[in-house]
DNA sequence: GACCCTTTGAAGAGC
DNA sequence: GCTCTTCAAAGGGTC
């Protein structure tokens, strides 16, 4: 695993060293598996056929195939056939995307940042898909031969998402681009950001034509001016500037960061002003306005009543002075920033729009993710928080403290914690409900194949913070104990947070340690969650029965997996105690 | 219009 | 070191 951070040997993660527990024959082993698997699963997806009517169209696109007359929802139909066929075609053309097993992440396939170029200096497969994972819309062009002819969407969407309606029209990958969407407005856009930044023949960056630029990100021309091109890391021998710099216009405040490719591209992204034309307290003192920096008048305050000319115009006092620095917002976390990708898939593919719940199946489909995939959040989130930590050194997430204030928080200290429990747990199994027409791969009952095969944190990032919550105390982790140690693990959060989590750390401190027998995955059923207060009830699964088709989302025969989950889930937990041998 | 809900993860405070 | 709390995103729902 490469390290994204070149050895900058920054403490802000922790070893973000990702064990690989797959090689390549293992794969082929899996490939040979999944046969057999496939067989089973059919079995499956016949009984889920009955078990799953009600849900939603995409769970039962094989269903679908099979019973076409039985679906009236033919534009379903063929949009699930679709993607099998495209998935199908990408397994068959090893190309690639290969790597993915689910399609919506190719872009995440992300091997090889530390040197994106290869040996003739072009700029690296793995890079470029870097680079479109960061500018959706910047057509890295390199060597053609690289570069997806097939595909038949504009360069500008690499992922061939099926159907995926962006909530509010913005990209699912703008967390890797920016902290606030709502700083998006159609204006004039960087010329750094066209699709054809770079010569396709030379590799030279050249100046866009206006037809060319995109509508994405609009800076003003003049602070512009100011920014090192976002992919000038990818030219160091050219070692320009795709605009011209005043002198003492530009300081790089970070030079490490300019000197790490990673690190740049990630500045020269998500914190870089392309998105952003923010008010001038919005500016970061290096002039850069960063995402992460929402206005007071945008990010509501409770006296937020001043807009921000109305700052510039008068006088304030001292504490609206306080009011009036701007508000940054945290780092993203892993798991934010897969939910800001994923939420518009999952919308697109179920018919939910309460958050609420589509947060559910987002939590699920996350620990249903495979541990490269999530690992590939994991580092993404760590270099989101070494780069706000670089563009923020003072700043902490207390700061933000106390910024909103929850009704809940009042309420909190009377109710019981039973209490909560008892909410949570209704209002789970309601959105759980819901949840029904389109859920996630979580497991059931039974058969490993329906379970969410859920790398722990800590081993899905390494960087990952050792287990402090609720997620690292549960059983997640892949554990290497014998199995008929690991039966079941009931973890009830709050107070048990504090036992498993302690066992938890001692897992995962020993975790990659792997004494003899097989590794098992100890899988969550249930939610989990220290808000959740929900029970977690987990088991065994024998990790190398685990292939990772049936670890990630969105594939029909997984969505009718995810149906017969969701059956499963509304029932309560206690009728999760079925051993696995 | 502010907050709730829901998810996971990170960070800080408190013990 | 562990536990608890808060916040990050998101948008429909609630008050």
């Amino acid at each position: 695993m490469p390290q994204l951070n070149g050895g900058g040997g920054d403490d802000l993660g922790a070893n973000d060293e990702m064990i690989s527990f797959k090689d390549e024959g293992e794969q082929e082993e899996k490939i040979s598996e999944n046969v057999s698997a496939e067989r089973d699963l059919d079995d499956v997806k016949s009984s889920l056929v009955n078990e799953s009517e009600n849900n939603s169209s995409s769970s039962d696109s094989e269903q679908a195939e099979r019973r076409p007359q039985t679906r009236p929802d033919s534009e379903s139909y063929e949009k699930t056939r679709d993607y099998f066929s495209e998935a199908l075609r990408r397994q068959q053309d090893g190309g690639f995307f290969k790597s993915p097993h689910y399609p919506g992440y190719p872009f995440l396939m992300i091997p090889d940042l530390t040197n994106p170029y290869l040996s003739n200096g072009s700029l690296s497969p793995s890079a470029r898909t870097y680079l479109q994972m960061k500018w959706p819309l910047l057509d890295v062009p390199g060597s053609a031969g690289l570069k997806d002819s097939r595909s038949p969407t504009p360069g500008h969407l690499s992922n061939k998402v099926p159907v995926v309606q962006h909530a509010h029209h913005v990209h699912p990958l703008t967390p890797l681009i920016t902290y606030s969407n709502e700083h998006f407005s159609p204006g004039t856009p960087p010329s750094h950001l066209s699709p054809e930044i770079l010569d396709p023949k030379t590799g030279i960056p050249r100046t866009p034509h206006p037809s060319e630029l995109s509508p994405y990100y609009p800076l003003s021309p003049g602070a512009v001016g100011s920014i090192a091109h976002p992919l000038s890391w990818l030219m160091p021998q050219q070692g320009q500037h795709m605009y011209s710099i005043p002198p003492g216009g530009f300081r790089h405040p970070y030079p490490a960061l300019a000197m790490n490719p990673s690190m740049s591209s990630l500045v020269s992204s998500r914190f870089s002003p392309h998105m952003v034309t923010p008010p001038p307290h919005s500016l970061h003192q290096t002039g850069i306005p960063h995402p992460a920096i929402v206005s007071p008048a945008i990010k509501q305050e409770p006296s937020g009543d001043i807009s921000p000319s109305m700052h510039a115009k008068s006088p304030v006092p001292a504490k609206k002075e306080e009011d009036k620095k701007p508000h940054i917002k945290k780092p993203l976390n892993a798991f934010m920033l897969y939910m800001k990708e994923m939420r518009a898939k999952v919308v697109a593919e179920c018919t939910l729009k309460e958050s609420a719940a589509i947060n559910q199946i987002l939590g699920r489909r996350w620990h249903s993710l495979s541990r490269e995939e999530q690992a590939k959040y994991y580092e993404l989130a760590r270099k989101e928080r070494q780069l706000h930590s670089q563009l923020y050194p003072g700043w902490s997430a207390r700061d933000n403290y106390g910024k909103r204030k929850k009704r809940k928080r009042e309420n909190k200290p009377d109710s019981k914690p039973e209490d909560f429990s008892i909410r949570s747990k209704k209002q789970c199994v309601q959105y759980l409900t819901s949840e029904k027409m389109c859920d996630s791969p979580a497991s059931s009952h039974g058969s490993m194949l329906d379970s969410p095969a859920t790398p722990s944190a800590a081993l899905a990032s390494p960087a990952a913070p050792a287990a402090t919550h609720s997620e690292q105390a549960q059983p997640l982790s892949l554990t290497t104990k014998p199995e008929g140690r690991m039966q079941h693990h009931f973890s009830i959060p709050g107070k048990a947070s504090g036992s498993t989590s302690s066992s938890s750390s001692s897992s995962s401190s020993s975790t990659p340690s792997s004494s003899s027998s097989q590794p098992t995955m100890s899988i969550p059923v249930g939610t989990s969650g220290s808000q959740s207060n929900t029970p977690i009830l987990t088991r065994p699964i024998p990790f190398t029965s685990l292939h990772p088709s049936m670890l990630s989302p969105p594939s029909p025969f997984h969505q009718a997996l995810h149906s017969h989950h969701a059956l499963f889930q509304s029932q309560p937990l206690s009728l999760v105690t079925k051993p696995t041998e």
